[in-house]
DNA sequence: CTCACATGTTAAG
DNA sequence: TTAACCTGTGAGC
């Protein structure tokens, strides 16, 4: 479930249970043999996301690089009792950390590879301003919205004008927004630009502290309004996200959905658009 | 059980 | 624009 809020709750979760010490690092699956050796019994010194992307520095100055792609997951477990052995690996275990106390393992992951500290400055500087970082400057994304055609939905997902939304935060964000995904960059204002990057700050931070995407309102939750809660999902509370056919919460139009650059779109056909000086689409 | 699809990205065509 | 990567889940039979 890899949006950025997955990727700082990983970091957080992996240097409490590794950090500043040393760790062992095997790969089971046989795919990440040689990297995995070069970590292991070095001192774990500190984790970071950086949108998507996971990185981890060891004492031996070498940086563990990871991005879980669409189905990448990293389970930990106890080890139990401390000490002891962790269970043998189920499936194709990428790289397993371990010691004393506790294990994680990772699976399908798109990228596990090792970086030097020049690699990894070079990768955060390709990727947008991460709205789950303090020093995150949302004017750089609003130089690349601002001068874009592009939709607004479009740029949003582009890890370069901004790191860490995907597709459920871009939805979401659009719909509290009120601004149809189709809308060119060029299009939405600067108030609007601001007060979406605070919106998404705000949602990101929730989802890092509960690890849930939710986005309702008070007043439009299933106790609120009355109706049965989203269960088809491990996520939480959404406006449109995969509620196409649905009638909206706010104004009961039925949610539309549409393919955008490979991804799909979700969104009101009502409640998403900002007057008719400025509609989009149909 | 099988199948479609998914919160992502890259590379091939 | 499409396939490929590769795991997990839920729907349907």
């Amino acid at each position: 479930m890899p949006e950025g809020h997955t990727l700082h709750r990983l970091a957080a979760d992996v240097f409490a249970a590794f950090g500043d010490r040393t760790v062992e690092a095997t790969s089971p699956q046989g795919r990440f043999v040689e990297g995995a050796a070069r970590i292991s019994g070095q001192k774990l010194v500190r984790t970071e996301a950086h949108g998507k992307h996971f990185l981890a520095e060891f004492a031996s100055a070498d940086w563990l690089h990871i991005h879980l792609g669409l189905i990448g997951t990293v389970r930990f477990g106890a080890v139990e009792p401390a000490g002891g052995t962790p269970p043998e690996p189920v499936g194709q275990v990428r790289l397993r950390l371990a010691n004393d106390t506790s294990y994680a393992d990772l699976r399908g992951a798109t990228i596990c590879e090792l970086m030097t500290g020049g690699e990894r400055d070079a990768l955060i500087g390709r990727l947008g301003p991460d709205p789950l970082r303090d020093d995150a400057d949302p004017e750089l994304a609003w130089t690349r919205i601002r001068r874009s055609r592009l939709p607004i939905g479009q740029l949003l997902m582009d890890q370069s004008v901004l790191s860490g939304v995907g597709n459920v935060y871009r939805a979401e964000t659009l719909f509290r927004a009120r601004l149809h995904p189709l809308t060119p960059g060029k299009v939405v204002k600067r108030a609007e630009w601001q007060r979406m990057w605070t919106d998404i700050v705000e949602l990101m931070r929730y989802g890092v502290e509960t690890g849930r995407i939710d986005t309702v309102d008070d007043e439009h939750t299933p106790d609120a309004m009355g109706r049965d809660p989203r269960r088809d999902d491990h996520g939480g509370e959404v406006y449109v996200y995969r509620r196409q056919g649905e009638p909206c919460h706010v104004c009961r139009s039925v949610v539309r959905t549409q393919v955008l650059a490979g991804r799909n779109l979700f969104w009101c056909p009502k409640c998403q658009r900002t007057g008719l000086t400025r509609r989009v689409g149909s």
